[in-house]
DNA sequence: TGCCATGTTAAACT
DNA sequence: GAGTTTAACATGGC
């Protein structure tokens, strides 16, 4: 479910409780969940993989983690399972298994939008200047920094360095310029498509990379690896993704 | 049954 | 204290 797309699309199906006020709120949660019944649902806001409900001075702070999920009017799941359970006057929002903090709304402020893969207010500039500043970092590990490409997970990260026919382990600071721009250019697109793809039910047939055997352009065997700092598995195909190294490996 | 995975955080270490 | 490693959590599919 939870890459930065799934959680768009969540926005989309939960916008039509903006403006609506809480009847009832329950959940197992461990929060005040009182602090919102009688208040009205004033913004949804999404940040990479967090939502933002925001109700004057607190917000609900959501992320889904890896196997957070949500429906809307029927409860699916067993009813001490349910961590926040919305009630407003035209339906009902459950979700489950997810983080749910209470935050300032103040806070808000603070976040840098324009990290979102998927905003309006995205910048590549300001994503080129991250990249820049830490020329030592994987690119796997780059693409999963929510400060830099919030949203990104780690299908879009394979699917984007195989696109791109970047190695994993590639260093930001060995990339020649025009690959910096790929990769950031690229973060966003396949975000876009898997946001497409997701919504017509089709977003696995399109994996060229991710868990796949065979490299699709080559026919060579995929590796799979655990890389980076992040130790997330990477699919690559060594043939066609191009390792670049600034810094000699270990001495 | 056991393992693994679209993720993050806090505690426990060096 | 900084930086790093480990553990914890939660669910469904193979």
């Amino acid at each position: 479910m939870p890459e930065g797309p799934s959680i768009f699309l969540m926005k989309e199906q939960c916008e039509r409780f903006v403006g609506q006020t809480v009847i009832s709120a329950k959940g197992n949660a461990k929060i005040d969940m009182e602090y919102f019944v009688g208040r009205t649902l004033q913004e949804y806001r999404t940040w990479g993989k967090q939502s933002f409900l925001i109700f004057g001075d607190m917000t609900f702070r959501i992320h889904l983690l890896m196997f957070g999920s949500f429906s809307i009017d029927e409860q699916t799941k067993p009813d001490k399972s349910v961590r926040l359970h919305l009630e407003f006057k035209n339906g009902d929002l459950y979700i489950y298994s997810c983080s749910v903090k209470l935050i300032d709304s103040q806070s808000l402020k603070e976040i840098d939008w324009s990290a979102d893969v998927l905003s309006d207010d995205w910048s590549s500039l300001k994503a080129r200047k991250k990249l820049k500043s830490q020329p030592e970092m994987m690119v796997c590990d780059a693409l999963l920094d929510q400060n830099i490409f919030s949203g990104v997970g780690n299908i879009i990260k394979n699917e984007v360095l195989f696109r791109i026919e970047i190695h994993p382990e590639s260093q930001l600071g060995a990339l020649p310029s025009k690959k910096l721009t790929e990769l950031i250019t690229e973060a966003r697109q396949y975000s876009f498509d898997f946001l497409k793809w997701k919504r017509d039910f089709v977003l696995k047939k399109h994996w060229l990379a991710h868990t796949k055997k065979i490299c699709p352009k080559c026919g060579e065997k995929l590796i799979k690896k655990y890389c980076g700092k992040t130790q997330r598995r990477s699919f690559f195909c060594e043939k066609d993704q191009k390792l670049y190294t600034k810094t000699k490996a270990d001495p």
